[in-house]
RNA sequence: CGCGGAGUGGAGCAGUUUGGUAGCUCGUCGGGCUCAUAACCCGAAGGUCGUAGGUUCAAGUCCUGCCUCCGCAA
């Protein structure tokens, strides 16, 4: 099959690398304009684009597509198929028009729950315990096109979101390349969504990292590996902001915050407790929490409070 | 030059303001106690205090450059 991939960042790669492994021809590769990052703000590229140069397929990063650029450009590369992974970026009606084998996504959800931008990580905030990858015809709405084909996963009682991505991504991998032998054959069947099943998500804000402990101590267990590792779930010790890494549900009661065990480290919440195991003070690495402790030159629990 | 924090035995920290003998909580190793233990007791090993230079009789501590790690902002 002659496709053209879309997809930006890590989370597109292992899809990106399956149609290349399954012998696609693959005609050129667009995925976001090179963005600063880290603390130095260095331009970097997207992980898609990296994966491209290495088998020397041609890269495109249009700052838009709306314009008529990026159509005459589409026209020349001549998709059979165009597939759509975490592109960042809304197609307009003549491209998904375009190629004969039409426009497919792969979405980190089990369409039509969680449509729009973090799936993911909302279904560990839900507390969800399945979820899954869709992979669907593109249409002019935020994920509302037809259904094809989805994997169901299981999600860890301690499964963080990160974690989850990677699993979700290596499953829309093998998902990816089982669509586009079945479009070879002819044999896709599309599903209809359910609009009145259907949920939205937005993105993520670090306003939302930090933790209630006067939520259920689940709620709580459920930020910590949802939000993990970005934006990160936080908390305050003694005035001082700490980043909470690993959580664990723990035994106890108490009023929300408090300290109920310096080792291992339980902190009481509305309801329940968690065990927290590991945590980063601001401008510190990330430590266990005996660690922690150990630094702090306390021997009772009634020193500290978790704010 | 976006703002800020930090580099001290294996881990986490104190000590730096007011230069003067390397300290604390753990871990490790050896021994003891115990039916037993992550508990307790005794003992030991392990550090050119990130790095280069400067000031000084004397620098972990004061001054300057550099490297590294991290939080925030993007």
């Amino acid at each position: 099959m002659r496709i053209v991939f879309m997809g930006t960042p890590d989370f597109a790669v292992p899809c990106l690398d399956a149609l290349i492994k399954d012998g696609n021809e693959i005609a050129g590769v667009f995925t976001q304009p090179d963005k600063p990052k880290g603390r130095r703000a260095v331009l970097t590229p997207p992980p898609v684009k990296e994966r491209a140069l290495q088998d020397n397929i041609r890269v495109y990063q249009p700052a838009t597509l709306k314009n008529g650029e990026a159509f005459a450009l589409l026209q020349e590369l001549a998709p059979e198929m165009i597939v759509v992974v975490a592109y960042g970026k809304i197609l307009p009606k003549e491209i998904l028009d375009l190629p004969e084998k039409g426009c497919i996504n792969v979405h980190a959800s089990l369409l039509p729950e969680y449509r729009g931008a973090a799936p993911i990580q909302q279904a560990v905030l839900d507390g969800k315990k399945v979820t899954g990858v869709t992979a669907m015809y593109m249409d002019v709405g935020l994920d509302t096109g037809d259904m094809l084909m989805k994997t169901e996963l299981d999600i860890g009682e301690n499964e963080t979101a990160e974690e989850l991505h990677d699993r979700l991504s290596q499953a829309g991998a093998e998902l990816i390349v089982k669509v586009v032998h079945a479009a070879e054959k002819g044999e896709l069947q599309r599903e209809k969504q359910d609009e009145s099943k259907a949920s939205y998500v937005g993105m993520l804000t670090k306003e939302m990292s930090k933790i209630d402990f006067s939520e259920t101590a689940q709620q709580v267990h459920n930020k910590v590996r949802g939000l993990y590792s970005w934006p990160g779930a936080s908390a305050a010790v003694s005035g001082k902001k700490v980043k909470i890494h690993s959580t664990r549900l723990a035994k106890g009661s108490g009023t929300p915050g408090q300290v109920l065990s310096l080792k291992p480290l339980i902190v009481a919440c509305g309801e329940g407790a968690v065990e927290i195991k590991e945590l980063q003070p601001e401008g510190k690495k990330r430590m266990d929490a005996s660690s922690f402790i150990n630094g702090l030159h306390i021997s009772s629990p009634d020193e500290i409070v978790f704010s």
